[in-house]
DNA sequence: TAGATTGTTAATCGATTAACAATC
DNA sequence: TAGATTGTTAATCGATTAACAATC
């Protein structure tokens, strides 16, 4: 994904998160400035990782000084666009929907929930963090009108892709996919995330697997 | 992480989970064996990679012929640790604990809920797919008793670390961390992964503003 | 047997680490 | 100025892809 013309590598773009999650920390605790050392050992990555990353997005540092941490958290955060102001909605108002419409977290990251949608009468007319959930035959209308930029999808797998497809057809910018199963589409102009819950749980039994072996054998 | 020997790359264990979903939808189509090939155009990767990755834990293959969707299915499945029963905890009754709780995946992939903890007073004593939620006072007594492997945590990022060093301490062996902070400890026989569900939404805005900038220039 | 397709070695590509000159 | 630390190039390491002999 390019950068002021540079291709960025994902593996970076993923790790900048992480970068502004701990420069967060450090700011709290009013630190002003930090060197690549220094956050590489509290961050247990290596130096030389830290100053090859921020370099693709053009020097931010100063030699013999380190980095300004107020300056690279705004200028991370402006890379990941989190001061554009996302408009998101959720849909698939289950339990883990109704939880992520709950999660202060994004929000505090600068995504606005705009809309939640669900088919489900039982839900439907429900108020959650303040959005009350509207039926999924609103889901165009609501488009036009509202232009969200991301929807979380938090819908059962067999239902995905015909949701992908009515959200893609609206002009939605991004999907993040909590269901198990993927999204095709042939529009390169929608990002598109899956987060799969049930896949960290089984790479963590993997591992717990073979320490157990390790310890035995 | 070793395999009968074998150190596996973690990229590789990664894409086992993606593989064995793929394998389960085929064989709910009754499909008996694949290509490394065919399956390469399905899954979006090269046939190169599928075959290399199989290899890791012993060729399952058969010249001529492919792969056993069975089989394959199966022993990813025991390499995951699909088959061991492992026994889950969930500590952290609010909105996302409670989705997770009821997160039917989780069993079909053959973990099993053994408890909810919580410290308010609110939840505790609700019962939750069939499990009640107990106070975090009883965790130590649970964990003698019941030697969970697993725990979900989602605390208070506040609270994670105090919380994952009582879970060590009493001997889990796995913690699937969904806190927005990160986990320190020395034990090297407990394994960890970390779920930070903003991180996804974040590089997804990443990609957002990155396309919406190639469009305009 | 002939054709198909694996398992595996070799070649390529990309990402990480090391090193150090530039410079604050 | 001297010391610190970046930005960046070069070296290393690891992962992916290509190629093909082995074999079902």
């Amino acid at each position: 994904m390019n950068y002021n013309g540079k291709t960025v590598p994902t593996v970076v773009i993923k790790r900048l998160p992480r970068y502004y999650r701990y420069l967060g920390e450090l700011l709290k605790q009013d630190i002003v400035r930090i060197s690549s050392e220094a956050l590489s050992r509290k961050m247990n990555v290596t130096a030389s990782q830290i100053r090859q990353d921020f370099n693709y997005f053009g020097g931010f540092g100063q030699q013999g000084y380190g980095y300004n941490i107020e300056h690279l958290y705004q200028t991370i955060g402006d890379i990941l666009g989190l001061n554009e102001g996302y408009r998101t909605i959720i849909v698939g108002a289950g339990n883990l929907g109704r939880a992520l419409a709950n999660h202060t977290t994004f929000a505090k990251r600068g995504f606005v929930l705009a809309g939640i949608f669900d088919t489900s009468e039982e839900v439907i007319g429900r108020v959650i963090n303040g959005i009350t959930v509207m039926p999924m035959t609103e889901l165009e209308n609501f488009m036009r009108e509202s232009t969200p930029d991301i929807a979380i999808l938090t819908v059962p797998k067999h239902a995905v892709q015909a949701v992908a497809d009515r959200l893609i057809e609206g002009g939605i910018k991004g999907l993040l996919n909590f269901s198990y199963a993927e999204i095709d589409t042939e529009d390169k102009t929608v990002a598109i995330e899956n987060v799969h819950l049930s896949d960290s749980l089984m790479t963590l039994s993997y591992d717990i697997k073979r320490m157990s072996e390790e310890a035995e054998g």
